[in-house]
RNA sequence: UGGGGAGUCGCCAAGCUGGUCUAAGGCACCGGAUUUUGAUUCCGGCAUUCCCAGGUUCGAAUCCUGGCUCCCCAGCCA
């Protein structure tokens, strides 16, 4: 890494996964490592996922691993070729590679077949006939251990005629279930005698109508880590609980043979939560459902297919999931560090523009009508390699309404009577009133103060303001998102998250935009000077607002 | 309640093989400088303290003991 590339992106800081991967290289233990993201295709990605997709990605490219993306397809009933195409897409829209193609866990289904069967062979697995009710009250409480099924010791051999049976579609569903055989006094209740396979006579959106009974996620996921070679699997705090019946399993597969060492290790860390969002899939799917947003990828929501069309850049959510870090303590990360990491990758990449989103006339009364000139301004202030641009100035301009104030409150530097500003990269004007029968402000221009001739340093002036002419602009709706929720934590206790939905979480203006601006290509994004970043609506026509800008002033 | 986790600045988060910790960094916040975006950039400020209470030690955020608070688990979901 250059010195210059370490000064705009600081070294990462330490976390507790990269000490067990560095340990587990430092020891020989893996030479290399492997991880995944294995997304259940039942839904859409969004934020939370980001996080988890930027960790096991950016570990594997950090430690010179390979990741893969991994369908957790077991439940067909829930899951849909639909899923797979768009979270694909997600994936690679932020930017990760998974080499040529996608894994699923139902390529691995005559596999995890073979490994029941082993299981119930050598005694570690039975099946039982109970109804779920039973199996629930059999299982016991938090306090009260578990009792076994009468099922329990079924020989080895009526329950290998049983399971395939089971397999070959002769009992419905729920007649019978696989479960492990461990024990059921144990204080964690996920090893009692956990289910492993389920009969579901349900057609899968790969495999068909190939199998009628399916594993459980319990049972399929070591396997699949396993299969693949996964040296690190990380997952979320929910499947602590989940991690002694996960060194279970695989331990008695490798005994048998059917697994190889080094088995592969479950690391667990806190999912993400974020100020003024809801990230649950309920929660999520009831907005859309009930109509509160504009489907998935409404640009208020926190999917990936939302924050694509407000504007939220790849760049930007990997900057967010670096700096956020990762830890094992429930956390809430203040929605703010999500718009900085915007800001500041936008900030970089963003050409400016002038747009008008409140327009209100300004009339200069000594320019004269019907001439018309064109301004030099740059595309960056920072950066004058990415040139400047023509924009067409004449005796009408477009201003924002709130650049403008009969009674000027203190501290205020922008246009009221008497006072100038400067016109950005155009002249200076100085205010001469405002003229109600035609709603317009009116002004005067010095000639001489025209940006880049000698004579615009004369002018001290402290208000800078942008503009649009009037004959030269055109008008365009453009969406103000603002954030989805009014309160940090929609939802929390028993409140309704519905009821703190933010009533101004989108406002539609027209706006009149420079015509430079008709030129911007999709998924371009574009500062709006002195407002913020805006991306480009290919569906909507127009610009959805991203992210303001810092705004000191209306701040105080 | 049995089991499993977590508690370091308003929000994240390093540190946790004890001393270099009167605790890194980011966000937020508060100054101040530069600035044709009240933007950016820059510079400065921002925990004698690490959930609490004891203890060990010359020395503890880091070790021990005992509390407290919060989160997760009783799907044939993942």
């Amino acid at each position: 890494m250059s010195s210059r590339s370490r000064i705009s992106q600081p070294p990462s800081s330490s976390n507790f996964i990269r000490q067990i991967i560095e340990t587990d290289l430092a020891s020989g233990k893996h030479q290399g490592i492997r991880t995944r993201f294995p997304p259940e295709p039942n839904g859409y990605l969004h934020f939370g996922h980001a996080k988890s997709i930027c960790l096991n990605f950016g570990l594997a490219a950090e430690y010179g691993g390979r990741c893969n993306l991994r369908f957790d397809d077991t439940n067909p009933e829930k899951e849909e070729q639909a899923y797979v195409d768009s979270i694909i897409d997600a994936v690679r829209w932020l930017g990760f590679d998974f080499g040529p193609q996608a894994l699923f866990a139902s390529d691995y289904f005559d596999f995890m077949y073979r490994c029941a069967e082993y299981l119930v062979e050598s005694g570690h697995a039975y099946v039982d006939s109970q109804s779920a009710d039973d199996m629930r009250h059999h299982r016991g409480s938090f306090t009260a251990p578990g009792r076994n099924s009468p099922y329990r010791d079924r020989s080895p051999a009526e329950n290998l005629a049983l399971l395939r049976e089971m397999r070959d579609g002769r009992h419905a569903d729920g007649a019978h279930v696989l479960r492990a055989k461990i024990d059921m006094a144990s204080p964690n209740i996920n090893l009692r005698d956990p289910a492993i396979y389920r009969i579901k006579q349900a057609a899968h959106h790969r495999t068909g109508d190939a199998w009628c009974l399916y594993p459980m996620y319990t049972f399929a996921h070591p396997i699949e880590d396993a299969v693949e070679g996964i040296t690190h699997s990380i997952c979320t705090l929910e499947f602590e609980d989940q991690r002694p019946f996960y060194d279970w399993l695989l331990e008695r597969l490798a005994e048998g043979g059917l697994l190889e060492r080094p088995l592969p290790q479950q690391i667990e860390f806190a999912r993400l939560n974020l100020t003024y969002v809801v990230l649950s899939k309920r929660k999520l799917a009831q907005l859309v459902q009930e109509g509160h947003v504009d489907g998935w990828d409404d640009p208020r929501m926190p999917t990936l297919m939302g924050a694509r069309r407000r504007g939220y850049t790849p760049e930007g959510l990997r900057r967010f999931a670096e700096r956020i870090g990762v830890s094992k303590a429930n956390q809430r990360i203040d929605f703010a560090i999500l718009e900085d990491c915007m800001r500041e990758h936008l900030n970089e990449v963003a050409p400016r523009r002038m747009a008008v989103l409140d327009p209100v006339r300004l009339v200069i009364e000594n320019y004269p009508e019907g001439r018309e000139e064109f301004c030099d301004v740059p595309n960056h202030p920072q950066r004058a390699d990415w040139g400047t641009r023509p924009v067409p100035f004449s005796r009408e301009l477009w201003i924002e309404r709130e650049d403008f104030t009969a009674t000027p409150p203190k501290g205020y530097f922008r246009l009221y009577p008497g006072n100038r500003v400067r016109l950005r990269y155009a002249y200076v004007v100085e205010c001469t009133g405002y003229d109600q029968a035609t709603d317009s402000v009116r002004c005067r221009v010095f000639e001489d103060s025209r940006s880049g001739t000698p004579g615009a340093a004369a002018y001290k002036v402290k208000g800078n303001i942008h503009w649009a002419s009037v004959a030269h602009a055109y008008a365009a709706s453009v969406r103000l998102y603002d954030r989805l929720f009014t309160v940090p934590n929609p939802g929390a206790g028993e409140r309704d998250f519905r009821l703190e939905l933010n009533p101004a979480s989108k406002e539609v203006v027209t706006a009149q935009l420079e015509p430079e601006l008709r030129a911007t290509k999709a998924l371009q994004p574009v500062q709006f000077e002195r407002h913020g970043y805006f991306n480009p609506d290919a569906a909507l026509g127009g610009f959805n607002r991203t992210v303001t800008l810092r705004d000191s002033w209306a701040k105080s």
